[in-house]
DNA sequence: ACTAAACCCTTGTATATGCAATTATGCGAT
DNA sequence: ATCGCATAATTGCATATACAAGGGTTTAGT
């Protein structure tokens, strides 16, 4: 009875979804063993997190989330490891609300410190995937955010 | 103090894995909220785990890892879920063995029954992505797979 | 001024993921 | 035959993720 043709059942091999994920673990395995194996205790995920902060002005929570496409209460919990990491913590606005996210000067240290570790991950990926692969990457990334990503425009 | 030069910085948003990390989460996103909308009540990762076991000739788990690059203890977990579904069964070998998977007759149905669905996930990711970036990301699978993923080639 | 709506964040619950350690099982050498 | 090694699977623990529901503020409308 696994006698389906073929040509009617889900192939796995075409599902676009499950590639993605695929590439996303070995990429994602890739730069955390990298940065492990050179004395960086965070992962590539708090990394990004914490350079998106450092490069934002002065970001709400909100803020964040639609930059980087998480979901609120994801990004709560991760800014919540950040924070027992005292590498960011949270200034209250003047006119009172949420307040907005600042690294500490721990976290910038940090994140400077690490500056060579991460462009040696980086580089080991762009090597294995190759120029085109890299900027296909970034093209994508790009387009995706444009359409599901930006304010005013709901998907 | 936040003014060290930005070029001696992380720029996060130069950062490949963030990026794929954000493709991912967006496209995971889009599949699921199909899926569920559409009346189907398990996810893309389980859809597409269930695939690929039917496309296998009867794999055992260390099978599955290596086809999709998952970690063993994940695909434990992964398979625990499916098979509380009542989606999938272990079949022990005849000459011992840990035995191999396949798809419970409730499994075939409930892929086949999907099928459309899945369909309509895929095509309208696809029309996001555009051509281009479909056929990008068929070829750095592929090539990643090679990669890291062949056996006798531990990287 | 007051209520209602909108907005932001957190918490409960569940899936998906990986590393380290442990258990189970089969195989080989003596 | 058995003792130990290799291989396969599971379990403990932790991170990353999302949806639904809840709680607290700010703001708008009358």
């Amino acid at each position: 009875m696994q006698e389906l043709t073929n040509i009617e059942r889900i192939d796995a091999r075409s599902c676009l979804a499950g590639k993605l994920r695929m590439i996303n673990r070995i990429v994602t395995n890739s730069y955390n063993k990298t940065l492990r194996e050179n004395g960086v205790e965070i992962t590539v995920s708090q990394l990004n997190l914490l350079a998106t902060i450092s490069k934002m002005d002065k970001p709400r929570q909100v803020d964040i989330c639609q930059e980087l496409g998480i979901e609120k209460s994801t990004l709560s919990r991760d800014l919540e490891r950040l924070r027992t990491q005292d590498l960011i913590t949270r200034i209250p606005h003047p006119e009172g609300g949420p307040g907005y996210l600042v690294l500490t000067e721990r976290g910038l240290e940090y994140m400077d410190s690490m500056l060579p570790v991460w462009q040696k991950a980086q580089n080991e990926m762009k090597m294995a995937m190759g120029l085109e692969a890299v900027e296909a990457v970034n093209k994508l990334a790009a387009l995706l955010k444009i359409k599901y990503l930006s304010p005013n425009l709901v998907v």
